[in-house]
DNA sequence: CTCTTCTGTGTAAGTAATACACAGAACTAG
DNA sequence: CTAGTTCTGTGTATTACTTACACAGAAGAG
């Protein structure tokens, strides 16, 4: 695993951004040189011939020769494009969550929460549109047009709550992040359902029924008290840890943004008073 | 569901549980069967190999062969405790998380905020050791002792708040996606360090660099007011994004414990009032 | 002592990313 | 028009990885 010669890492020439190609490509920076042959390809068209194939058969239907073949030609014919597979992942992700749809009429007189809240949910919902997303792992911040559109989106809904700059992209961060997490982890739900073939209940109460075996009063009292619940058999609110963590987020948010504080103190460490961390 | 032959997809034997046989192991069912030739390896050892090999030259040098290579066996046998790379990986996240830490004395008197909160940082700390443990993805609900010890600890910090079950659990993995969250970019961001071979400050200031190229105040006002802000370079806290994280969950949390309601609303979805969500 | 079971192993199949060099296309300079 | 330049698609080959399969031999059971 040889390391990159010294020059930072990213792509040579161009507009300087420090992008690679393909990216300057998707900001529409950088035309196609006039000199060789015509291409048989486009980006566009790359990308959305890899978005297809994710949609419908997952995202490890997604290989270089597997996309290469849909596209009628060879394998290597694509690092003409993309110079390694992890960029094509960019452009999809990119492609995947499209553009921030718009804000509907009534959201004129809408506060910061009202706009927060819709921006998780519109973000939520591209996600569950195109679970495939989630199997990309995330290399880096954010840097794709689609991506700092959102990004934007999100920052703006926070403009007039007071907050610092810093807390703003704190808040923003927390949220997609919440918004991601939940997303996965009901797109992993989806595929063990898909995989095993039963139902989504029969998934959970094998779960149930699995950590009974492991667990009990004496040594997981709290965990054993949560199984004698009913909120694993209760799934009358699909959405309940989706929406219960937002709005304690938004809850949370609410206090910082009526005290008044901006950037300065986050708020305490753990425990009660300045103590250094445990472990 | 006691009868099966083709038996959904898990380990086939064992104690019932539905889980592979190595995690069974795990969980110290199951002893070794004194018929055969005795075993050369053991599961911990194996396990302890391969953390050191991931501690020491990160998740990518962790595959079957190199770890067979390290314990002087050939690839093959580590098949015979192992059914996957990825029940590896399972055994290998349990073991460095390990067990949580014992509270600090004082921790007597402490309220569920202080446990909560010590409970996230905790769990920080054991992420920031031991990085590789964010490259694995996480494959579905936590079934290892330790994991599961962690599960209760966290469920055992809400246990006199008066939420309901499904709050609370709810509430452990918001916090519990969050130090993921955070820690992972943390560890992202330590890769990028080390790869490109430049300090953190830097490598910020690269990314600032190409937002500024790539946004303006027409299109991007809030990423804008972002960019010009001291948020990215004023690195005095460095922890700030997830104490700021942290507190606001915890501020939303007391909000909710406070106001006495227990399961049922979660709390509105987007926007205002009762409207079905966007995109 | 024989049988059964379990061990470690070699071999090989299948998949994947991508470095490298080459033939030929399309434009540009003269 | 011609020569040169640059860019295209491609075949080949390398390296690495997971895992199915079958086999030889060890250790206990009867």
């Amino acid at each position: 695993m040889a390391d990159e010669d010294d020059e930072g890492g990213e792509g040579g020439e161009g507009g300087g951004t420090g992008l690679p190609a393909s990216l300057e490509m998707a900001w529409g920076l950088r035309e196609r040189p006039g000199k060789g042959p015509r291409p048989t390809l486009t980006l566009p068209r790359i990308v959305e011939t890899a978005v297809t194939l994710a949609a419908g058969e997952g995202m490890d239907a997604v290989s270089m020769g597997r996309v290469a073949k849909e596209l009628g030609v060879s394998t290597m014919s694509l690092y003409r494009y993309v110079t390694a597979k992890e960029e094509l992942y960019i452009l999809m992700s990119d492609a995947g969550v499209g553009a921030p749809p718009a804000l509907p009429p009534e959201a004129d007189g809408w506060g910061w929460r009202e706009l927060l809240s819709q921006w998780a949910f519109d973000q939520r919902a591209v996600l569950m549109a195109n679970p495939w997303i989630l199997r990309i792992p995330i290399t880096g911040a954010p840097v794709s047009p689609n991506q700092l559109a959102w990004m934007e989106r999100g920052l703006a809904a926070l403009a007039d709550t007071g907050l610092g700059e810093g807390e703003k992209i704190s808040t923003i961060i927390l949220i997609g992040g919440l918004v991601r997490n939940e997303a996965t982890m009901a797109a992993d739900m989806m595929d063990a359902i898909v995989k095993s073939g039963v139902s989504p209940d029969q998934v959970l109460g094998q779960y149930v029924r699995t950590l009974r075996l492991m667990t009990g009063p004496d040594t997981h009292p709290a965990v054993t008290r949560l199984l004698e619940s009913d909120a694993f058999t209760g799934s009358d609110e699909p959405d309940f840890q989706f929406r219960f963590g937002l709005n304690r987020i938004l809850d949370g948010l609410a206090t910082r943004v009526a005290s008044g504080r901006t950037d300065g103190d986050p708020g305490p460490g753990p425990g009660p008073g300045p103590r250094p961390g445990g472990v």
